[in-house]
DNA sequence: TTGAAAGCGGTACCAG
DNA sequence: CTGGTACCGCTTTCAA
């Protein structure tokens, strides 16, 4: 019942418990003497456990991977190519959803140092002075996505750029009443700087009064917000932090009998897939989510080959769609 | 630069080792000493390594989690329900995606073997012959998602009785012109028990005449095939095996000018929340994936305690949109 | 209550 | 080439 071990196939070999493990980590063995052992390794369905390999061994080539939810496509796609990537490389991520509980966060930042992975890659929304405890004395290479913090290796969207050049585009177009749908200041990445960026990049072209609805990143309580808000107001445009939020808007303003974009223009943030849905298409900004994931995983070998590494701010495209028109 | 051990801690708080241990694990000891050792953790940010402890320790309190893919609605629901149901009793789900790779999902099966999980659960989509022998073979308490595997305890969804009921309500409505988008049959649940029932469904009404169109789950590709199929079809009702489809096939829909419900009907399965922004609403079926997560974990625990555990079939809910119309 | 000692299942050094 | 032996860091008797 019990799984048979390294000893056990050694005996029944007739070998040294060593040789076996030279067996298994490319030494030498005589070729007769390797015939015999992947004979009873077969025999027994023998595979080494890699508990007890890691224990004494220098790598365990794990990465931990934790992300705050796997069900939003931004972190789904990053996630995909991080995962491609490492095991390019012979890495296993191994990964640990937070769904959203900072609690749950820090917890799984000292477990995964617990479990003796070589590196630890956070997909983060907020980062608090616990987070910067924790990861300082950590002693492992950590990465954090989409967020900055001083003394660490980040990697993160140009959310400024990109919020400013959405701004200007909606200021050019000579919208009057613009409203945006954006997310808590806890999100720094996108409730601030790329909230910073929009309001910069509407001002550069003369509009400064700004209606802003706040919610969390979810569809639902996007759409209770957007409804509210339009009982009593009748915006031109509509800026949305993030495609899922655009898409909320979409809906309500549709339901509200608002026609896209000739009563009002409608722009997001990411570039989803599932946005293709939309009629007219929307105009957005598309971020390269796999190159994030990519490079985050380039930046952990890196550091674990004792590597120094910089961090990066990952680049994006302007998707002209048909959702936004002059007035 | 390296991590300071338990027997380090030890020396430093002036006891034995297993004192150490016994603290950590609520053994038998005094107050006082207990205080001590506390200190010194504290003062060192000690945390005992939990690759070491697995080595000899009874349990690991992990489960490993495979799936073919995490930038799918359904997994996501699946596994985001999984994790939280796991978490109650204290384990931890590691999580690996194949990326839809055959052979990853293979030996994944077989690495967390080696790292001593206490169980696995493996979302599937389809079960081969290897996979049967790898599963048995495992010694390891195993769950299958989403298919049927004899032998094995399976939680599934009733494919066939909601197919059945989607097929019925297209042939009652009298469409003439059905077009049914579907998936390989490598994929038993949905590639063939829902497809037959969505057919048997339309045959008990009449319905034998059925236009059959392949894709795989993506998006784009689904797109691909209905632009095709419509330039020489004339289709008033496309049965489609899953909302992602649906939504493709929407689009296509859109774009070639048909209007829905008028020209053609749309159906889906799945109940995904995104389809919420499509006008008409979808007519579907949600499947109740929270449901189906919570259910593994609910089993893998009952399997790892040693008692004796069912295959379970999950419901359903019939969702009545506005993208199906009598013709 | 406590600590010495014997593992857990491998790896790695070293003499043969 | 091969096998003995000393660990890896923690748990678990068991005697004190």
């Amino acid at each position: 019942m019990t799984k048979i071990t390294m000893k056990e196939i050694a005996e029944f070999a007739g070998v040294g418990k060593s040789t076996v493990s030279r067996y298994f980590n490319g030494g030498y063995v005589k070729e007769e003497t390797r015939l015999r052992i992947e004979a009873i390794c077969r025999e027994y369905h023998y595979q080494p456990n890699s508990v007890a390999k890691t224990l004494k061994a220098r790598h365990s080539y794990q990465i931990g991977v934790i992300t705050p939810s796997i069900d939003s496509r931004t972190s789904a796609r990053v996630l995909t190519a991080l995962d491609e990537q490492l095991r390019l490389s012979g890495y296993t991520p191994l990964l640990i959803n937070t769904n959203h509980n900072q609690i749950r966060e820090l917890t799984s930042l000292e477990s995964f140092s617990r479990m003796n992975v070589e590196g630890i890659i956070l997909l983060a929304t907020q980062i608090t002075p616990e987070h910067e405890r924790i990861i300082h004395k950590l002693r492992l290479p950590v990465i954090i996505l989409a967020q900055e913090m001083a003394g660490v290796v980040t990697i993160t969207l140009d959310d400024y750029t990109a919020g400013y050049d959405i701004g200007r585009k909606i200021g050019t177009a000579r919208h009057r009443a613009v409203c945006l749908l954006g997310v808590s200041e806890n999100d720094k990445a996108v409730g601030r700087t790329r909230k910073q960026g929009i309001l910069d990049g509407l001002k550069e072209t003369g509009i400064t009064q700004v209606d802003f609805l706040e919610t969390d990143f979810s569809f639902a309580a996007s759409r209770q917000v957007v409804r509210a808000y339009l009982k009593d107001h009748r915006p031109d445009c509509m800026i949305c932090a993030t495609d899922n939020l655009a898409m909320a808007a979409f809906k309500e303003l549709h339901t509200a009998g608002y026609r896209i974009p000739q009563d009002v223009s409608l722009t997001g943030f990411g570039g989803y897939d599932v946005c293709e849905v939309l009629t007219p298409s929307l105009t957005t900004i598309r971020f390269d989510y796999e190159r994030e994931g990519r490079t985050a995983a380039e930046l952990i070998l890196e550091m674990i080959a004792g590597n120094p590494v910089e961090s990066v701010k990952i680049g994006y495209t302007f998707i002209h769609g048909e959702s936004v028109i002059e007035r």
